[in-house]
DNA sequence: AACATTTTTTAGACTAACCTAAATATTCTT
DNA sequence: AAGAATATTTAGGTTAGTCTAAAAAATGTT
């Protein structure tokens, strides 16, 4: 249907909306896909011809229903590979990305819904990011960022903000999963690093590193 | 490292070697890979300077060593992930090739390795063609055609020579599966249509068919 | 051996997706 | 509101893989 280019397109785009809200800028979407703005500006009067965006000269560029309907059938497609990567085959949660970027493309509906079956209907992938089911409906969980808890109080971590192999490595390295519960003990006013407690150990993480993580309020 | 263009042609000349034996001409690959002879020509060449196949004007093409090691991966996990659609996914025999297709091309090692165990190392695909293993190696079983058994002897059904879709479909719908105890009955000299019993049924068979079924032969 | 047919290659063109360099539009700064 | 800086688009080019039409080589037939 539509060629790997063009999905990869359509998800960058869709990604950058729910980061950034409103008009998506050619240069943002050119850095993100790492590329050229001129390749992003060919690209974008396609898919604006097929009715996948909304792009005026200028003007940054939206995805159109249709356009956001594709992006998340693909988005689906990369979530629940990255499941069975982890699930059936034990890849690690750091090893899957590239390889689900691979598979994001492969066509066929029917696949994609027996492999959901298969996997039981996960509602969640290996980062904690929801995936959408075969109408592109998904659960998003309410989450707070590590800053905004109340000192002395504890959350379940959910989800990832960056889930590329550098951090997701320094998280193993740290002994934090998703599912951990975390306390936090002290934010430092000074460079507001994070002073946390998890069920078997303490450590110290920067501000950079608790802007990642998200977690899941609890009691 | 290979585009998917290369790996189907290295994967189509591979077909026809074992089919035809020795060199293997132009129009051939054309027909199979359902392009024209002009397509073909470009490619030997590019094939060529990297040192894929050898390939002398008007002298048809052959693997190299390099060529043929490479063709196999890609039929290694052309039959593996049919393996995978057939038993994890229940897919039927007649379904999976069309995807296959697509998912032959996924790029990681680590990724067919943990597949293959993950379906414990199987020897043969659904279709009963034999795996390549991770160093090329792979169990051809001897089989007879149904034209070359005794009549009144007996071979399980282990392999067909047509694995297209109307021709499983043919199966599904005759009631014979791979696995199944044939019996010749007769043959009848007109025509060389087949006279065949199962354990469950009898049933003639046209020669067009008996040709596509290949038998194991049993005591 | 000469001619006809078939096969294969070459020549030239097209599309998708990228690139660099230059032009133009927008936004920021004073 | 002008000039500077930045963002975006346009122009023109490249590569992979395809195509059609024409040329050339191989093969078959008498
Ligand atoms: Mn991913
Ligand atoms: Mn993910
Ligand atoms: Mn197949
Ligand atoms: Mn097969």
């Amino acid at each position: 249907m539509y060629s790997q280019a063009e999905e990869n397109y359509l998800k960058c785009i869709y990604a950058l909306e729910m980061e950034h809200g409103e008009e998506v800028s050619t240069n943002l979407i050119a850095s993100k896909i790492k590329t050229k703005a001129s390749s992003v500006t060919d690209m974008l009067k396609k898919l604006s011809t097929k009715d996948l965006v909304a792009y005026k000269k200028y003007q940054g560029v939206k995805l159109t229903e249709r356009g956001r309907e594709t992006a998340l059938r693909v988005v689906r497609k990369h979530r629940l590979w990255e499941c069975f990567l982890v699930q059936k085959l034990d890849f690690k949660w750091d090893e899957v990305h590239e390889i689900a970027e691979q598979l994001e493309h492969i066509e066929s509906d029917l696949l994609i819904d027996k492999l959901d079956a298969f996997l039981r209907f996960p509602k969640t992938d290996p980062h904690g990011d929801p995936i959408p089911d075969k109408h592109g409906r998904m659960i998003i969980s309410e989450t707070v960022k590590v800053l905004d808890m109340k000192i002395g109080s504890s959350g379940i971590l959910t989800g990832v903000r960056d889930s590329s192999g550098p951090f997701l490595k320094y998280l193993n390295k740290k002994n934090l999963a998703l599912g951990d519960k975390i306390k936090v003990i002290d934010i430092e006013p000074y460079d507001q690093s994070v002073h946390i407690e998890t069920r078997t150990h303490r450590l110290v993480i920067s501000n950079n590193v608790a802007e990642n993580l998200y977690l899941r309020n609890v009691k």
